[in-house]
DNA sequence: TTTTGATACCTAAATTTGTTAGGTATCAAT
DNA sequence: ATTGATACCTAACAAATTTAGGTATCAAAA
């Protein structure tokens, strides 16, 4: 139902933030939690978001807890101190290209 | 000189857009263009930008028409009826893109 | 005069990233 | 007993960008 174009590149700082924001959290909880976010306009797909993750803990950003809630496993997710660092600037920077981009895509002859 | 992440995906619909609003522009003029708008912050690599306008050509969005100015060749780009119609669509896609990944980039735990 | 910087085009190989297309398993509800 | 939601995952492929070059003209500076 979602046919919103994903914006590449973006999906590790997405994950960065939604853990800076909510301290600690699951793979399917996030991929609900942009949904939520975004009124079904955005979806993450879990084969991207899975491998995502993987990288950012060899990255040594993120770590993982595992647990067993209603005899199911949930692995959660959490920002290292390193992780915490880089998420503060990846998002930063990814305000500034979301703002350029604007620039761009509202830009006209009449003003520009 | 410019650190800007590059906002992956979003290389044609940026071509589109700056078409849609001059009409006719050349390659290396799309890439000033991007570095004045956004005031080097966003840079188009030529390398990047170059496959891009002949996958555009190829898919039937663009034509092309050369001309020698100052003994230097310049190959211009312009939207083809089909490419006016679809940078219409692209464009209003990618800017909802951007509003979800703006709510996300802003949202905390206050405000939900 | 020759080197540098700007203009103007280009390609090939490699990497990154996401998509497609699955897979396994538990639990609640029909 | 099957369906839908929860919850994890991988492999093969495709698409897009980066890296790292290449060619050539012209103007300005060394």
């Amino acid at each position: 139902m979602e046919q919103n174009t994903f914006i590449k590149g973006s999906l590790t700082t997405i994950v960065l933030k939604l853990l800076n924001d909510n301290g600690r959290m699951y793979g399917y909880e996030m991929t609900k939690a942009v949904r939520v976010l975004t009124a079904d306009k955005m979806d993450i797909a879990e084969a991207a978001l899975y491998p995502a993750l993987h990288k950012l803990v060899k990255d040594g950003l993120l770590e993982t807890t595992s647990e067993v809630v209603d005899g199911r496993m949930r692995k959660y997710y959490s920002l290292t101190r390193k992780g915490n660092k880089e998420s503060k600037s990846k998002i930063e920077a990814l305000k500034e290209s979301l703002q350029s981009l604007h620039i761009i895509l509202n830009s006209n002859l009449s003003n520009g």
